[in-house]
DNA sequence: TATCCACCGGAATTTATGGAAG
DNA sequence: CTTCCATAAATTCCGGTGGATA
């Protein structure tokens, strides 16, 4: 039934930005000075999850790319070093640093090689207000960024070195669409991916009124809603393929999750999905029983239980462990029983009690 | 109520690894 | 070949927290 797969893709980009006109005219506006090839104005862009932050900003960069000479660079920021973020707007611009030169000299080797006004977009910025990299790009004339964080004014007090010239930037929070635009978005999304007549336009509200107006849900549910009519041999989206995309699309998303995850985060998963449910305690009972076989034929050794509660914050981060109960003493269950773990490592290490 | 204990999670430190320059 | 710089993962250290116990 899907026509164009890409159209649901997290990072396809849509001709047009529905419903943001506003915004897309006070980033222009923020990046005139780069036709008179200077500096553009920093921005900062503050949003809850899925709602176009990201999407806006690379819209907006690659319709002023049409009508001037800018280069420009796409960072997600999470987890990056200093040094990570600098390299990766080198390569932006074309000019490659040695693999493990210092973090200055790269800043040094960043500022020769820009030629042209260039725009960063540091993406998942939210870690970043106290980080050098900021004040390291402040230092290249004719760059400017883009922050994307979600909370605008948490943002700006913890941006201690760089609090001036992010006070004046051009700054703008973007909110959940309403009912009736994301409905809009969706069709647009409909028509470019979907055959013609497949969806009307009372699901697409009921999909973006569920979701909330987080855009990322809602595209996501329409996709899942397309498959499972497909799979159910509809020949359009039934009101039942509706009402089962949403716990698809999650689905689909932890399983991902999953898979995306060193083999650590699986031990420990396999033992919880084992008996569904268990406390700590007894969860770092089983893992120093079955350690041994689990990791026999592995390359890796077991860990500690410090870094066992981090992979678990992970799993529950990657919304495949829940934690519940009382504070001092929880439980982790698995919250999705359909997701099975990618390994059974506890068969050959006896039953549980 | 005061004290104790086990776990949580932030921060600093250690360890392993790898590329590049001298 | 050795040294320098960097990253990533894991461990150590430690203060905070909340339930249990005397």
């Amino acid at each position: 039934m899907i026509t164009d797969p890409r159209v649901f893709e997290d990072d396809h980009l849509p001709r047009e930005m529905l419903h943001r006109e506003g915004a897309i005219e006070t980033l222009l506006r923020a990046w005139d000075h780069t036709r008179l090839g200077e500096a553009g104005d920093e921005v900062i862009i503050a949003g809850p999850s899925g709602v176009g932050k990201t999407a806006l900003a690379r819209h907006t960069l690659k319709r002023l790319g049409e009508r001037a000479a800018i280069d420009h660079a796409h960072v997600r920021c999470l987890g990056a070093t200093p040094a990570t973020i600098l390299r990766a707007v080198c390569q932006a611009v074309g000019a490659e640093p040695p693999g493990n030169a210092a973090t200055e000299a790269i800043q040094t080797h960043l500022a020769e090689s820009v030629a042209r006004p260039t725009i960063v977009i540091l993406d998942e910025a939210d870690d970043l207000p106290e980080s050098p990299a900021l004040e390291l790009m402040a230092g290249v004339p004719q760059l400017s960024t883009v922050v994307i964080t979600h909370d605008l004014n948490h943002w700006l007090a913890r941006a201690t070195n760089t609090h001036d010239r992010y006070a004046g930037a051009t700054q703008l929070t973007l909110g959940r669409y309403g009912v009736a635009e994301l409905a809009d978005i969706l069709g647009a999304r409909a028509r470019a991916g979907l055959p013609r007549g497949v969806v009307d336009r009372g699901q697409l509200e009921r999909i973006a009124d569920t979701v909330a107006g987080v855009a990322r849900e809602g595209i996501q549910a329409l996709r899942a809603a397309a498959e499972l009519a497909a799979e159910r041999g509809h020949s359009r989206i039934e009101s039942e393929d509706v009402d089962d995309s949403f716990e698809q699309a999650r689905h689909r998303i932890r399983c991902a999750n999953l898979q995306s995850l060193p083999y650590h985060h699986h031990v420990l998963y396999a033992i919880l999905f084992e008996s569904g449910q268990l406390d700590g305690v007894t969860l770092h009972d089983r893992y120093d029983t079955v350690a041994e076989a689990a990791y026999a034929d592995h390359h890796l050794t077991p860990v500690g239980k410090r870094s066992r509660r981090n992979k678990l914050k992970k799993l529950i981060a990657y919304d495949l462990v829940a934690r519940e109960g009382p504070k001092h003493d929880p439980t982790y269950v698995v919250v999705d029983a359909d997701v099975e773990p990618s390994i059974q490592p506890l068969r050959e290490a006896g039953s549980l009690k």
